[in-house]
DNA sequence: GATGAAAGCAGTGCCTC
DNA sequence: GAGGCACTGCTTTCATC
């Protein structure tokens, strides 16, 4: 329930953890099989992982390029300073951009790191009009279009090797 | 069952996915309630989705700083050729990285973006030396640490607007 | 898209180790 | 403290309209 406790996860853990990033929907009779525990068990398990909030929650994977969204860009913005107003005027805007799925205050070379999600390099055009071009204090936008994608993962594989 | 059929998808459609991205563990009984339908029609419509391919799958999503993994930093990578046989090296060494979550080839600046989950900079620079420096064909690596996370959405917001 | 019966599943308390 | 079992009540599934 508590939070910062630095809880100990096991290899049990790291396997439900696993299961349940594979499919989310599972059920606990078949979860139970899955890390070799009755069914109770394992759902038990499963709520603590809930409650102790290492499973955040569940969500549906959508296919974006069947509803009309297959193309991703990513943006670095630079703004005109970085004056704490400035940042937080700017991420007001951001999170009200109906295409933006990602957007990261960044160190480096530009300030932030954002993706978008169109429909048409034409789409695209439109956004960036609309959307893009209208958010306050910016300099400078460098948008690079994803080509093909190499690798996409929830959780990197790094984690699973806990799992045993 | 196929995919290439152009679906179209009304209102229900888009208001049964933006219940299921909110809470991918959601009963059908409640997702009936949400959506004005009774829970077989819910259930049946569902599953076309998932047979059609607009729902991908359900996951599970992991609190990465909870599992000691609490820095993200997004990596630009230039290669010394775009030669076909350099980008396919050098992507079938990407994926075996236990560290990356994302990888894309994108136009523009550079020609590959990642992201990378760690749980220190001392874990960085392990990560940076073990994983990244033995990619191959890598002529500048880039990196950029996210300082404060913005936006981060599994699906654009646009997307529901078309669930009324 | 709704209804009702049958099967399967989740939630609880209690017992065992 | 953690796992397993049995019971109860939902939920899902499938036939039928």
């Amino acid at each position: 329930m508590t939070e910062n406790t630095l809880t100990e996860f096991d290899a049990t853990d790291f396997r439900i953890m696993n299961a349940l990033v594979e499919d989310g929907r599972m059920s606990d009779v078949m979860l139970g099989e899955r890390v070799h525990l009755s069914a109770t068990a394992a759902a038990r398990r499963r709520k603590l992982l809930e409650e102790q909030g290492a499973i955040k929650g569940y969500t549906a994977e959508l296919d974006l390029p069947m509803l009309g969204l297959g193309i991703v860009v990513i943006v670095a913005i630079e703004l005109r300073s970085q004056a704490d107003s400035v940042l937080t005027e700017f991420e007001e805007a951001v999170v009200r951009c109906p295409s933006v799925t990602f957007c990261s205050f960044v160190s480096g070379d530009t300030d932030f790191l954002m993706m978008v999600h169109v429909k048409s390099f034409e789409d695209y055009d439109r956004i960036y009009r609309s959307e893009l071009a209208t958010l306050p204090h910016v300099a400078k936008i460098r948008s690079s279009f994803v080509m093909r994608r190499v690798t996409q993962r929830n959780v990197p594989p790094a984690v699973f090797a806990r799992g045993r």
